[in-house]
DNA sequence: TGAAAAATTGCAATCGTTTGCAATAAGAAA
DNA sequence: TTTCTTATTGCAAACGATTGCAATTTTTCA
């Protein structure tokens, strides 16, 4: 009765056809006139199995479309092959991440986990309470997780590490660094980028961006550098303070035109805020490229379709997906992952131009 | 041994520590001195547990940090609190869907989730495939489903729908549609976008996008509606057919533009095709918004932050997402539930003016 | 032909919860 | 008191798979 009962509640049955109920691994068996080890251990492909039966056992099952219930594999066989992927929100924000880049990423991630035929599971978390992913790891829901931007919660993400929780991260590297990270070279971009508007004769560059992020953080010091290697000095006054929404941006960007500073030149942490500044310049008046050159940050789909095109920085994100996928598989597996950094690109367009 | 390797497999220890091991209900029945029915009543709030005894487990349980086991949990109840979301992709391209229409809301139905204590599974599945989704349900890795996008998969839909699997779609209706969709009131958009343009005294639109597609088509028959209310001929000429993708949209509206057919106005099926098209007519030397005026869809964040900033039509996304999980839950619960048609709004901004 | 080795298969315990039912304790009614 | 409720709790059987070990069959080799 118990089971019938909630037999009924899963399938959303009338109590007719109850009898052409959901079939599972013992049906198989008595089908195939053998026992449940045997059928669970041909779907497994277990080298135990006789090839002739297994063939018989995966073909009845493929016919009979059994899936596998996969509570009763992992509870018992103690491995979860469901990872979950975070993408932290600023909480004072509350509210969506809407750039490409995320939604890029988690596609390549889900592809390759796909691939390695893990599921994914998305969580949504602000990145002041990272901590809270250990309950994801601790519940079995998942059995690693990969935390997509790390915000500036090192600290945080060091004390997971600490309590054995599978995981690893995009975004930068770090000192005394517990955990695996996989990261664009935020370093060697915002070389490349201040490095070509340096190079077009370009002399007043304004930084956007939130300097508090760890990624940000080092592709402005990467900008600084540039400024040291081209002998040009550098104007503490060329920053527009922003965080990665692009509403924020868009005030922010009009606060730094009131000022009248003169600049000839912008470079955006990301994408997102390089069109939004366009826009905004646009409106008041400012050419683009000739009176501000723009570099931008990800390459989103849309940068090679503005008007004009954006010059950018591509970080290959499907080799970074990849990246991230077989560190954590290390992880799992108890082996040593050590940290990467994928290589970045200048994709040279039209919004940037010489002097 | 058994038990100590795969525990020990499973939490990543050395030999030594593993008497450290994941604490689970018996222990805390042990010290709580109670059994684990009790425990288990306790923390699932049964009134059967007297007041002060689930206090203590209750505490007790927090202070260890205890996390349920989901997969023994959902194996013995039966439930299953995982919806999976399914973006389906169209396979051809194999491409990530980067429109940050589909971000934003992942975004949402995640918070949605949340709220009622549900996962969320993501996956990736091709539109032609779509039937695929079942195993996702009858393996038991996920309660329920919510597909975004229908596409043109009208009837595969309506197969899954008779094989009993609970879920909800982001689309249109359709005649003799077994499941339950919620929806943009995708010809009311279409209408209110070319009434709009029509009213400023356009009188050649060009719509851009993909008429195969369930949704976009809808759109366009509140497109030619507006003609009519208007008494305005249609020209068939007037049309780029363009899929959702940035690149290939690019490819079609020069080849559209090349064909050098007069129009002053441009409707596009999403605002990354509405921005993609006014790159490229801004380099062909077309003003915007006075010689082609430029309607959007979807209202994405960066819409009010392009040059010009872009008139388009919003969905309420956060309504939507609500409106999904809620019909799903009573799709879970067996009851009836009927399609439903979220309200959408012209907003205008400077994309279009007056002939 | 017989015994040992190898290849297959099945038995039964187990994973960590939930839950029907029996058992007990406490309170109310007689 | 005694009996009947009512409020709590525990026992033990599930849930649907995996897997160590024993049992059986087949093969190999003297």
């Amino acid at each position: 009765m118990d089971v019938n009962r909630r037999f009924m509640q899963r399938t959303h049955m009338a109590k007719s056809d109850a009898e052409s109920k959901k079939i599972q691994m013992v049906d198989i068996a008595r089908m195939a006139g053998v026992s449940t080890s045997t059928v669970s251990r041909a779907l497994n492909g277990s080298p135990l199995i006789n090839e002739e039966t297994r063939q018989r056992i995966a073909d009845l099952a493929r016919s009979l479309s059994y899936s596998i219930n996969l509570s009763a594999k992992n509870l018992r066989s103690g491995e979860n092959r469901t990872i979950g992927v975070v993408i932290p929100y600023q909480d004072e924000i509350r509210q969506d991440v809407t750039d490409p880049f995320f939604m890029t990423m988690l596609g390549h991630l889900a592809d390759q986990l796909t691939k390695q035929n893990f599921d994914l599971l998305f969580s949504r978390i602000a990145a002041s309470h990272i901590e809270d992913l250990a309950q994801l790891y601790e519940s079995g829901r998942v059995g690693g997780l990969i935390v997509v931007g790390q915000w500036d919660q090192h600290e945080k993400l060091n004390d997971l590490a600490r309590r054995q929780i599978p995981f690893v991260v995009w975004g930068g590297q770090l000192p005394r660094q517990l955990y695996c990270t996989v990261g664009g070279d935020n370093f060697n971009g915002g070389y490349l980028a201040t490095q070509h508007l340096l190079s077009l004769g370009r002399r007043r560059i304004v930084f956007m961006g939130d300097k508090d992020a760890t990624e940000t953080q080092q592709r402005y010091a990467g900008y600084l550098q540039a400024h040291q290697a081209y002998k040009v000095a550098h104007d503490p006054a060329l920053y527009v303070p922003s965080p990665f929404t692009v509403a924020e941006a868009r005030v922010d960007i009009n606060e730094f035109l009131k000022k009248k500073i003169a600049f000839d030149s912008l470079f955006a942490a990301s994408d997102l805020l390089a069109i939004t500044a366009m826009g905004a310049m646009t409106q008041h008046g400012l050419r683009i490229p000739q009176d501000v050159s723009v570099v931008g940050y990800d390459d989103i789909g849309m940068a090679e379709h503005t008007y004009p095109p954006l010059t950018t920085i591509r970080q290959p994100m499907d080799l970074a997906g990849q990246a991230l996928v077989q560190n954590l598989m290390r992880v799992l597996s108890d082996k040593h992952a050590d940290s990467e950094v994928v290589k970045t690109d200048l994709i040279i367009r039209n919004s940037t131009c010489p002097v």
